[in-house]
DNA sequence: TTCGACATACCAACCGGTCTGTATTACTAT
DNA sequence: ATAGTAATACAGACCGGTTGGTATGTCGAA
């Protein structure tokens, strides 16, 4: 793997884990294994550009995890427990979050810097609308579809923020517990 | 109002906005018009012991303000969509959220500090309890009521954290509007 | 005259960022 | 084919500014 490829791997984890501010630059070319040339060379902009860098990179992986679960699930309801359930399982492996979300860089980033907040806006829209595609499928109406694809999201966010706070899966756990309630027609 | 009160009013505020680190000393000391000697002599173990009791302090506050709320109104339902409905108008006059919400401060410190992580598990817990009592009241099961309450609690912080990333109010607005279906009984 | 409540000068460590040096690759002119 | 050159891909020393934190000084009230 090329050297960029690997910086922008490595410091998505740890922005997603940490936010933006608490990982310095030293601290980040160490778990690289690169120098400072490395990095002003690949991003010229210096570390705000690597973390635009790592949200488009993040935006691609997480379309391609979340499609992937989506297209081997049945229901809207059945693929949003499904990807809940992997959060659970990686956030019970590793004890701390990182594939799924990246609320710690909005609330950080999102006042700082605007092109940042606009990379998470997409990052949320992107998932919002494979919720929603899924939920049309479901035969949805479409005001319905993105109502409850941001709901979906808003609530897994949350969740994963309780989960945090408490140092449990548990959290997420009752929100997929939750959500079929969610799904019913009326 | 004394000094410390009015170092933990304004610092509460910075960091319920942007986080901890991203809050320098320097930038809280200006903003409280004191100086190092007044916040080293009132939290001697400095700027993380001032955090923790920002969020002691944001637990008391958010108590009594929604418990306000919740004494006014009849339904957990219509509870809830009023708390929202401040958020919101808060967050159309000020174009910032502070009030309700520390996401910036689990997501950034819940890893760093285990004493900030207890903090806001507590606070978590103190509002899941409040929406809790309210759906008792309303006649949920014990079991459903906490489901419910949490899954309140995690879509309404998802939810901020949807309204930053779109710097909007309107996922918000979502939420509030489909919060209904959330509470049927079934 | 002691003690709480600050103010202020000062500090080492660290921050993100720049600069220059160098090895390797790619291209090009002869 | 080869010598010359330019561009790429780093490495690492260095920089000014800022960080959180400390030590000492001041001053009014008890």
């Amino acid at each position: 793997m090329d050297t960029k490829t690997r910086m922008i791997e490595t410091a998505t984890t740890l922005f997603q884990q940490r936010g933006y501010k608490s990982v310095g630059l030293n601290e980040l070319l160490q778990a690289c294994g690169i120098t400072k040339g490395a990095l002003y060379h690949h991003f010229p902009a210096g570390k705000e550009e690597l973390l635009i860098a790592c949200l488009h990179s993040l935006n691609q992986t997480l379309t391609r995890d979340i499609e992937l679960v989506f297209h081997g699930t049945a229901s809207t309801e059945a693929a949003a427990r499904a990807v809940i359930g992997e959060m659970i399982s990686d956030l019970d492996r590793d004890g701390t979050i990182a594939g799924y979300t990246f609320s710690s860089i909005v609330s950080e980033m999102s006042l700082l810097s605007e092109p940042a907040r606009e990379a998470c806006r997409a990052l949320y829209e992107q998932i919002e609308s494979i919720f929603c595609a899924k939920l049309l499928e479901d035969g949805f109406s479409s005001d319905r579809a993105s109502s409850v694809a941001l709901f979906l999201t808003a609530s897994i966010e949350g969740g994963l923020l309780l989960c945090r706070a408490q140092n449990s899966s548990l959290p997420l756990q009752t929100i997929s517990n939750v959500i079929p309630q969610l799904m019913k027609e009326f």
